[in-house]
DNA sequence: GTGAAAGCGCTAACAT
DNA sequence: ATGTTAGCGCTTTCAC
């Protein structure tokens, strides 16, 4: 019962062939990989021909037992959020000309789902890891990162333990408030993602945001109206029902993430309404979902990119140095207006030219 | 100059503490962990409850030299493309009640990404892979398949190396004729995603839409008419742009996939024309774009979760038996219909109530 | 500058 | 059923 192909591939070529073709050490064929001192230019010279002649590539697992894997783990909460792409752009771009490779964790929802993957990242010898917004306690990152070199995005707090990088959530927010109010509304209403757990609330870029929000209307002496609910479409939909069932409806909603403003315009749209015309709606992140034509959705745009850069950028200082001292970086948001937001009690301006 | 903080991880627990601890020998551990035959219940509960209480986990990187990594890899062109993520949940529903753990590489673009993205994922040890929708040629796919096993997913085209999953793109867009044609459309014009590559081209599934395509339109004894551009908003713009400019304009266009619809969108909503007034769109992909309630497009919806879960299960198999014959699963897709295709030639018949 | 040898954490073959 | 031993492919002392 022999099976008709070879179900034993070809054994892979080891450091240990490589050294032979070259008539070296294996430290030596060692030494040229990881540009260690102590190899002449010629032995770097035949050992790299070597290499090329066999094709070889060493074992990243076998490596990671003794030095490194060369590999970095990226954990996003979710991957359907058009928003983290552009923040992996920013860590593979800063990563493309190293010899580290980066992998994603599925996409995780909930603090048990975020210890699997990060404990499966640790478990693979990985070595940094970026997180992306989690939801885990202080002390689960701080824990982490005592482990293993650890960069937190897009979560407010510092932590001597971990790096991280930020946009600021509060200035975004304000951005928003400030566009709205010079078009001439007063009546703003935001929709937020309510946090459960109280300690770590104040991290999370979405208390920033409704703080933000918060402040800034009552900087330009506005009373703040503001509807709980998640950012989610569902979210979005619900907190625009609760807002058109008001007496005295608003003339402008300000959306947390723009996934929610899609809710809010499935909720307009039952309810026969079109903005900017009956409302003007702004919201937050600038992804694809804001640009697409039939939505054309002003929101506040993230350095994404950057944000990304940076983390991978403060992830290899720290794996280069574990001792360092942590940093925390601060983007700066901007704000893209587009159709969907104009001055209210317009002669219901539709959207067509 | 030491350091404020302590830079040392605390030493990791291996499985010689466990043994250790449990005072049997690592044989023994080992054999638990794996649930391998040879050891009593009674050594069983011994060896699980020191592992308990000494928080053990196993270093994956380490089994990976002996045995397994316990990985499974996913390869996916473009994680913006909002359909792969249904696939991904697919992938890791079925294997959430194993002990394997699914790890995404960075999207990318072209074959030499693929290229560098697939040995990463060898090197790493993983012991299978999932390639979705890959461009790599058919060789390149085989010499992958010889090392690792490996499903191929979105690609037609059978090879005894490896298993495919695939959509019936055919049939798919037969739907979509069928049902334009249906609501009186006679003049029904396709953008298409250009392929290059003359010997992977007809196993890609732009390809078999296209040719779905012209397949139903003579059926229905109609004439075919074909804009060929690329899957990208730009390339729906692109051939949006085209089409509008014909003398006699199609009253119907089928958009090989959702994002080309947005660019389709765009165009239309610079010339200042809505659907389905002034045309009638459906697409493919049935992604979250296609639900959003200015959009609201027609779309063929491919069986995603269906076809990750059937790449987990032979992934798994073929792991378990890297001699297995290699298996072809194609699943049906369906038609959802929106608000974006009417019948032709209707007043103007606007989206709102 | 170079290489021999030990060992990373684990599994597999081979005792017993 | 259990333990002993020899590696997996690589990096790292530590000799020379």
């Amino acid at each position: 019962m022999t099976p008709p192909t070879q179900p034993t591939p070809p054994r892979r070529v080891t450091i240990v062939d490589v050294a032979r073709h070259a008539q070296v050490s294996t430290t030596a064929v060692s030494k040229v990989l990881r540009n260690a001192y102590g190899a002449s230019p010629e032995m770097r010279a035949r050992v790299r021909r070597a290499i090329e002649e066999l094709g070889y590539r060493p074992l990243a697992a076998a490596r990671g037992l003794r030095g490194r894997t060369y590999t970095v783990g990226v954990m996003l909460p979710d991957i359907r959020n058009p928003f983290f792409p552009e923040i992996l752009d920013g860590i593979t771009g800063r990563l493309a000309d190293t010899d580290y490779q980066v992998f994603l964790g599925p996409g995780c929802n909930g603090e048990k789902e975020e210890a699997r993957v990060t404990e499966a990242m640790i478990d693979r010898g990985m070595d940094g890891l970026v997180l992306v917004a989690p939801v885990s306690s202080r002390t689960r990152l701080e824990a982490v990162a005592a482990t293993v070199p650890t960069v937190v995005v897009g979560r407010h707090g510092h932590s001597a333990a971990y790096d991280t990088v930020v946009d600021d959530d509060v200035a975004g927010a304000a951005l928003v408030v400030g566009h709205l109010v010079e078009l001439g509304h007063r009546r703003i209403a935001h929709i937020e993602h309510r946090e459960t757990d109280p300690t770590r609330a104040a991290e999370m870029p979405n208390a920033q945001r409704a703080d933000g929000y918060r402040r800034a209307m009552r900087a330009h002496g506005l009373v703040d109206d503001v509807v709980s609910t998640s950012y989610t479409q569902r979210g979005g939909y619900e907190g625009a029902r609760e807002l058109l069932a008001r007496p005295q409806r608003p003339t402008a909603v300000f959306a947390g993430a723009d996934i929610v403003a899609m809710g809010v315009l499935e909720a307009l749209s039952e309810a026969g309404l079109t903005t900017p015309g009956d409302l003007s709606l702004a919201a937050y992140d600038n992804t694809a979902l804001a640009a697409l034509a039939p939505v054309s959705l002003t929101s506040v745009d993230q350095a994404g990119r950057q944000l990304g850069d940076n983390a991978a950028r403060l992830l290899l200082d720290r794996i280069e140095d574990r001792g360092k001292p942590s940093a925390q970086v601060k983007l700066s948001p901007t704000l893209v207006v587009r159709r969907s937001t104009a001055a209210p009690g317009q002669l219901r301006l539709q959207r067509r030219p």
